[in-house]
DNA sequence: CGTAATTCTTAACTTAAGTGAACGATCTTA
DNA sequence: TAAGATCGTTCACTTAAGTTAAGAATTACG
């Protein structure tokens, strides 16, 4: 697992034997069940996750509905709003799979990168390249109609619409459940 | 106009009156004109830009139509995708008033960084910063329906409304100018 | 294993956005 | 200033998503 994470960094900076036994013996890594909730609406909180194995979510409950924003898999990090803007967070992230997530603090993070300063380098570049990813990820969305959304997600993420349940792909399409149903039965109905 | 940029900035971090005149000296700022474009679909470009006075657009052209996904004002950052990934641009950028913009170019970013460390740590709270309010941004919009966009921007972007145009505004929140018509006729119409 | 809860699908009806067309207003420009 | 283009609005009609409700399928759990 620990292979997995090196050879994700190794894309971006190159990790000594030392650097690489020094972010080991931090114990970043957790294992996470089925269910179980990372951050709650309301809560502070300065962790970042990064998924080496299994999948999360985050989402919201807004007059008593869940809508679900993203889904996080393997190699996906993220670090929530609340941590950067310091406010209570505004939306829930839970487990949808057993999974192993790699947790780090943001109070700890400052040490280590004043510690490896390749680190900083690596953040760097990590969150430009997820705000470019983003920014292209929700024009797709603008652009797009629910049908085409649920297409695209087809042949860009297809292990996500195995692995996670039709409620809670419907609202990170824009839609509700009914809908989704109903798009899919007409996707098939074209086919035919 | 440069207080400005000076003002922003110590947001973030303290300059010397030394480094704010090697930032001048840089002479990055440009006076670009309404209608004017700045990147063009399918170009390369290193060109990060930083809005000082003025309105800026990125839109896609798909199937003949232009699809507004962001407008940027009075300092407000973007930094194409493309740029950060190294690839030919998906979209234009053009300007929609007479504007005074900060222009700068990746190749020489590098350069001031190394000469002004400061600077690094600026850009990565800026995009830690970005990324974290493009996700609350992309939230908003997953879990909204048109009207309601409408509503929410006529809150947080007034000025937007008056400056921009109707179709530009349209496509911004993903519908049909002739939608947008309608549901303003039909806001005003509840309001009676 | 069986019951309860959750999830998914289907259907009928409502509501809102897309489409195509027409018209007047505004802006451009020759 | 006149002619043409662009823009915003309105309308009738089409299409797709929201809503409500019911029932089937699946999953969770005592």
């Amino acid at each position: 697992m620990q292979d997995k994470l090196f050879e994700f960094i190794s894309k971006y900076i190159s990790l000594t034997e030392d650097e690489k036994n020094a972010l080991v013996s931090l114990d970043l890594f957790r294992s996470v069940k089925k269910g179980a909730t990372l951050l709650k609406e309301g809560k502070f909180s300065k962790e970042s996750y990064f998924v080496l194995n299994g999948c999360i979510r985050t989402y919201y409950v807004l007059e008593g509905e869940e809508r679900t924003t993203a889904f996080y898999t393997e190699l996906d990090a993220l670090t929530p709003p609340c941590v950067i803007n310091k406010t209570p967070s505004e939306y829930y992230i839970s487990c949808i799979e057993d999974s192993i997530i790699l947790v780090s603090n943001s109070d700890m993070s400052v040490e280590i990168n004043s510690k490896f300063p390749k680190f900083d380098i690596m953040c760097r570049m990590l969150s430009e390249e997820l705000l470019a990813k983003q920014q292209i990820n929700f024009d797709e969305f603008k652009t797009s109609s629910p049908e085409q959304r649920y297409l695209n997600l087809l042949q860009n993420r297809p292990d996500l619409i195995q692995r996670v349940p039709q409620h809670q792909l419907a609202s990170y399409l824009g839609i509700k459940p009914q809908s989704l149903s109903r798009l899919r039965a007409r996707i098939l109905e074209k086919q035919r």
